[in-house]
DNA sequence: CAGTAGATATCGCCT
DNA sequence: AGGCGATGTCTACTG
C-alpha cells in the first residue's frame, strides 16, 4: 500500500494514477470544493473532507458527520484525475444517467492507496426472506387451515409473496414484511388482492393478509377499510436454516 | 493529524482512544473480522477492508465495490476501542434499537485520524421541493385554471402536496414527484383523494393529479382505475429560487 | 418518541 | 435497459 503526507498535487495526481491502474481503493484526505450535477445538483463550499474512489467506480465524499456521504457517485463511474491551476482535481463521470462528480482540492493532507480483493460477501439474517421460510415452514402462523401454493406468484399489480388457501378453500394473498408496516404496506397488498381478485374466476372472493411485526395506526385503518388482516409476526432471531441455504461465497476469498 | 503504518495493535488502540477523545475523523484499513446484531444480524469472514469511525458515532465498514457499506453504525452510536488477544478491537454500540457492530482486527495496515470540521451543507438542487416552487410560480403548469390554497395540507391519510381548486371549484389534490413513479405514487394519491372525499362536504367530488416527469405503465392503469390523472412536468433544471431560498448554512465554517 | 414520506436513495431480480 | 420491490435503508420533519 502507498501513502503520501502532504504530497504536492503533483505527487498527489501520479500517486492516484498509479492505484486506478492496479486497480487499488484510494482515500484522499483534504480540503476542498465539490459539484455534482446529474440526477440533481448540488455545490458544496471549501472545507475538510474524506474523498473514497473505489476500483469499481464508486466515490464518496465524507465530512465528521452522518452515515451518508454528503456527495457520491455511484459504482461503474469512470474516476479521471488531472492539475488545473497547480491544484488536484479528481472528476468521476458516468452515463445513464449522466452524471458528474467534481472534487477540487486546494490542500492535499494525505493520500492512501490500499490494495483490497474479496470478502465482500455477507449473509444477512432477520431478512424478509428469512420470515418467508417461517412462515412457509409453519403455515398456521398465518393461521390455522393456511395451505401456501406458491411464492411470488405473479398478477397483473406484481408478483405476490406468498399465495395459497384458507381452511375453506378461499384464495388468500400474504405481503410479508420484517418490521412495522405503515400505509404504503396496506396499500400494496389491497393492490395484490384487486388484482387477483380480477384475475381468478368470478365469485372468487379474495382475502388478504399482511404478515409483519405490527402496524402503525393509519395503515390499520387501511387495512380495515379494504377488509385485509394483519398477523403479528417477526423473522426468526437467527436464522435456523442459515447454514443450509447460505450460498457459498466463492468471492475470490482464500 | 496522525497516521500509522502498520502499527502494533496496542499502539492503533491508543491512536483511536486519542482520535475519539478530540472527536476526529478515523480511518482504519487492515485485515478484519465483522459481526452485526441489531434490527437484523450477519457475520462477515476475514477480509481487507476500511474502517471509518466519524465522532457522531457513525462507523461505515467498506470493500472494494458499492456505494453501500458492507456494514456499518448509523449516527449516535458509542465507538469503544480494545486489544483483545492481542488484536486490536473495535465495537461501535448503539440503543433504540439495540444494535452493534464488532470489528476485529487480524492485521492493522495503518490507522488515521483526521480533524474535520465544518463543510457538511449541501444545497441540492432539482428536488421536489424544487419542483412544488414551480408549481407554485405558475399553477397553469398543472392546468389552466388550477389554483393553489395550500401545501403540506393534512388529511387523514397524511400531508398532501399541494391542495387547491380546479376552473370549476372542484378540489384537487395534487402529488409533486420528482422523477418517474410507479404504483407505489399513484396507490399514494390514491390514499389522500379518498381521505379527502371523505372530510370534505358530502358531494365534494376530489380530483388527484400527480405530478412528475413520467409513469410507468402499472402507474398509468392504477390512475385510470382511481379516476386520476398524470401531468408531465420536471424539476427545474437549476433552481431560479436557488440564491434566495438557500437557507444559511451557519454550520461553523468560516 | 413514533409516524410519515422523500432521496442524486442503492441494490438485486426479472422481463 | 427498465420495472419493481426490499433495505439493518437513511434522513428530515412533524405531532
Amino acid at each position: 500500500m502507498t501513502t503520501l503526507h502532504r504530497p504536492t498535487h503533483r505527487d498527489a495526481l501520479a500517486a492516484l494514477s498509479a492505484a486506478f491502474e492496479r486497480g487499488e481503493l484510494v482515500t484522499v484526505f483534504g480540503r476542498c470544493t465539490v459539484e455534482y450535477d446529474g440526477r440533481a445538483a448540488s455545490s458544496l463550499a471549501a472545507g475538510d473532507r474524506l474523498l473514497i474512489l473505489k476500483p469499481d467506480g464508486t466515490a464518496l465524499v465524507h465530512t465528521d458527520e452522518q452515515r451518508t456521504p454528503v456527495n457520491w457517485q455511484p459504482p461503474g463511474s469512470e474516476h479521471r484525475a488531472a492539475v488545473r491551476d497547480g491544484r488536484l482535481r479528481v472528476r468521476s463521470v458516468r452515463e445513464n444517467p449522466d452524471e458528474e462528480l467534481d472534487v477540487r482540492f486546494e490542500r492535499v493532507e494525505q493520500v492512501s492507496a490500499l490494495p483490497v480483493t474479496g470478502g465482500r460477501s455477507v449473509d444477512v439474517y432477520g431478512s424478509e426472506e428469512d420470515l418467508r421460510r417461517r412462515v412457509l415452514d409453519d403455515p398456521s402462523l398465518v393461521e390455522p387451515g393456511f395451505e401456501p401454493a406458491a411464492t411470488e406468484r405473479e398478477t397483473a399489480a406484481g408478483p405476490v409473496d406468498v399465495f395459497g388457501h384458507d381452511s375453506a378453500g378461499r384464495p388468500v394473498v400474504v405481503e410479508l414484511k420484517r418490521r412495522r408496516v405503515g400505509p404504503d404496506a396496506a396499500g400494496q397488498l389491497g393492490r395484490y388482492v384487486e388484482a387477483l381478485a380480477r384475475e381468478l374466476p368470478d365469485g372468487s372472493e379474495v382475502r388478504g393478509v399482511l404478515v409483519a411485526p405490527s402496524v402503525t395506526d393509519r395503515a390499520r385503518e387501511l387495512l380495515a377499510e379494504k377488509g385485509l388482516s394483519h398477523v403479528a409476526l417477526e423473522p426468526p432471531a437467527s436464522s435456523t436454516t442459515a447454514a443450509e441455504s447460505s450460498s457459498d461465497a466463492a468471492d475470490g476469498e482464500q
